[in-house]
DNA sequence: GTCTATAAATCGATAGAC
DNA sequence: GTCTATCGATTTATAGAC
């Protein structure tokens, strides 16, 4: 007879096996960013050959997304205190902060998430319309969406604007700080991080401002 | 006696193949992106060998720079003509559409400037304080900073706020648009040139609203 | 000035032995 | 389940003949 819980305990070793190339792979891509990451240098880093690699992953894009997904729920954690600011207005201008500071402290997740080939987003924002509420991608983008929702609902920032344009305002525009700092620091005089603030603090004046009387002194 | 010329001669032809391996690396690049152009391909396109580059040019990132160059021209002929527009509230929004249009109808023109690497726009961005008027990268930012100052001195915008600063805030931001558009385009949901519209005008509100009355409505 | 030939180094992925 | 060995295809860049 064999011995009860051999099949559980092939399982537990091979989950263990599957962690260990999933830490390899990110510690890789975090200190060399993505390109760097090869079969081999896994190979090397958890003292496999290569080929057993393909036994526990269809091939190195499918490690790609795994670390994404993993990269997502790090984004979200930095993005979910935010949550408990009381003042809608505070919480969006801390919305951006916390966004933009897991790009600047995490900039090869950053990278991976929304700098890389297309493939492993669009894995996360898949063409049917419908939103799936369990995708990461999908629930940290909502984070930006309720909070203008429920900043509107409470009246802090008036009932113009869809909030979804909202959000993808605000969030393509802080992309835009953490990207250019990360391809190119030197091309930004100002500290990005004033860059930030100026910028939530101007995009929440205008969206503040009456979409009317538009400020038009002379000429 | 060697005939009058012949030097001339030689420089012209040299500076002709010159040409030709520039021309065929815009092209690849054009199509395929930077990452696909490889002396291999140069050649073959030339009908020269791979080797025969290497006499016109340090190497592969000598290639990338002069393009880069022709690119930042590129760039600033299409936000030349806002120039002309007399209001210069107007002019602004502008700038940032034509900015933006830019990235949209060249896109790997704009992964080539501002999405590739930091070792090419670091070429364009040198370390020395001192900007330097020639670099034409340098030079496509000024048409920025310079609006904004007009505006200024007109009172169109009011004051406050250093005219580099938010020229980098409304230059990070429409790159946020077109890197996010060019690098997973299914992330946006609203259209890139009505998202571009909503921010620009968004933030030139929220320039032109005093910076003392922010507008809070409730709690 | 241009070529051929090749060095030297990658890489992803697989076949088949054990 | 893991390995070795290797295929097959890249690439940049150079040495040396012509």
């Amino acid at each position: 007879m064999r011995p009860m819980g051999v099949a559980e305990r092939k399982e537990r070793q091979r989950a263990e096996l599957r962690e260990q190339i999933l830490t390899a792979a990110r510690r890789i891509v975090l200190d060399e960013g993505f390109d760097a990451l090869t079969m081999r240098k896994i190979g090397d880093a958890i003292e496999y050959s290569p080929a057993t690699i393909y036994l526990y992953f269809e091939n190195r894009e499918a490690i790609g997304r795994q670390l994404c997904a993993e990269s997502f729920e790090h984004l979200i954690a930095y993005m979910a205190p935010v949550g408990q600011i009381a003042d809608l207005y505070e919480r969006l201008r801390a919305l951006g902060r916390s966004y933009t500071r897991f790009g600047f402290e995490n900039p090869e997740e950053y990278r991976l998430l929304f700098m890389t080939d297309s493939a492993f987003m669009e894995a996360f924002f898949p063409p049917d319309q419908a939103a799936d509420p369990a995708n990461p991608g999908e629930r940290a983008f909502q984070f930006v969406v309720d909070a203008f929702r429920a900043a509107q609902a409470a009246g802090v920032i008036g009932p113009n604007g869809d909030p979804v344009v909202l959000a993808e305002m605000v969030w393509t525009a802080c992309h835009g700080v953490v990207s250019m700092a990360l391809t190119c620091p030197r091309a930004l005089e100002t500290p990005s991080e004033a860059l930030v603030d100026t910028l939530c603090d101007t995009m929440l004046r205008g969206i503040a401002a009456p979409v009317t009387s538009t400020v038009r002194s002379a000429s």
